[in-house]
DNA sequence: TGTATAATTAGATAGCTATCTAATTATACA
DNA sequence: TGTATAATTAGATAGCTATCTAATTATACA
């Protein structure tokens, strides 16, 4: 992706907006149907001033849009658009940054439940789970290079701190080889031959 | 859309990691290929600690995982999925505001680059362009609903200051009618005599 | 074993922003 | 015309965060 200046400043700006729990709140609210400033500060336990202040923030962007009554000012979602935005930005924040479009279905829920935020937050009893886990841990490593114990440790220890058991099960298990202290991963269809052949 | 609680606070702090000039541009970097903290630093003209602090960042979100080669760490992408995601983001962030599904490429070009963050940046010139503004302003107001003529111009005066000609345009181009004082959206089929017949 | 290089951690700080109160503006209505 | 209600604007501030320098840690290599 090449980003120019101007499109990441854009881009920013965007982001800047709607990281705020108040801002989101707000745009979830008016989803369902328009509200005046007086509501929504309401619902949000804030002073009018500041829900106000929200509002010119998402205006600013062309999020929403003001309808006038009286004294009252309702403001409402600019655009059905946005709904499916948020909606996608929901869904992506949790599952896309851990999913592999490869994945199957239960690689995908296995690996979402026991891989949050990067860390493996428990190593799965139960053995199918177990080797889809291992399975994503072994593609951490290239194949064709070899890499010695200390260094499988680190990349181990990123995602749980018990990395001599999850090294220990990367070589039972045959995602990855070992000799001399020197590890390889084995390509899913390679035969063990074929993994000697290129050992070091 | 119905967002939990739990799922506002995991989508701001989402927001508020990307939601950064520097680690927007970290991430540009690493689509092309892993760097170092020294490398990061360097391009981004800030020094090594901050590189290191945006880095950490990121990784809490798990979007970025490290290599170490001697005292160099290396960090790359954690997968492609957010090459996609960040693709996706910045075009959202220029267009889906503005976009309707139902608009022609023609009116969905016209629109993006006339409407600039909830505003009219200019009346267009050239009559197949301002009749695509005009069909977008009308869709600012309901259909069956009868508007008296300083709301009219209070609507129009969030896209553009001169919301005379825009709304003596509006009425020209049979986009809206008028009788009192009083406007109302003409519906894209209604004729003129079905317009006259539900006036007020 | 000592020196150099890279990275991270600790601690300080400038600048930004979400919030508040007080004042002002705009509208409705008696 | 005066009063009430809603919203915005003005101005102040607490708290957060991106950044820096200095100190520490980790690794490579002579």
């Amino acid at each position: 992706m090449k980003a120019t200046e101007e499109e990441i400043e854009a881009l920013v700006d965007f982001l800047k907006v709607l990281a705020d729990r108040n801002r989101l709140r707000i745009l979830g609210m008016l989803t369902e149907r328009e509200h005046s400033v007086k509501e929504i500060a309401a619902s949000l336990n804030i002073k009018e001033p500041s829900a106000s202040w929200h509002l010119q923030q998402l205006k600013g962007l062309g999020l929403v849009e003001i309808r006038a009554e009286g004294t009252n000012r309702f403001y409402r979602l600019r655009q059905e658009g946005i709904h499916s935005l948020l909606k996608d930005l929901l869904q992506r924040a949790e599952a896309e940054v851990i999913e592999d479009p490869n994945n199957s279905e239960f690689e995908r829920k296995t690996l979402a439940s026991f891989i949050k935020k990067g860390k493996l937050v428990e190593i799965p009893a139960r053995r199918p789970k177990l080797l889809v886990v291992l399975k994503f841990l072994s593609e951490r490593f290239r194949v064709g290079e070899f890499y010695p114990e200390a260094q499988v440790n680190e990349t181990l220890k990123e995602f749980h701190p018990d990395c001599a058991t999850l090294r220990r099960d990367l070589v039972d298990f045959r995602f990855m080889a070992r000799k001399n202290n020197v590890y390889w991963r084995i390509e899913p269809d390679s035969t063990p031959e074929n993994a000697l052949e290129t050992s070091p």
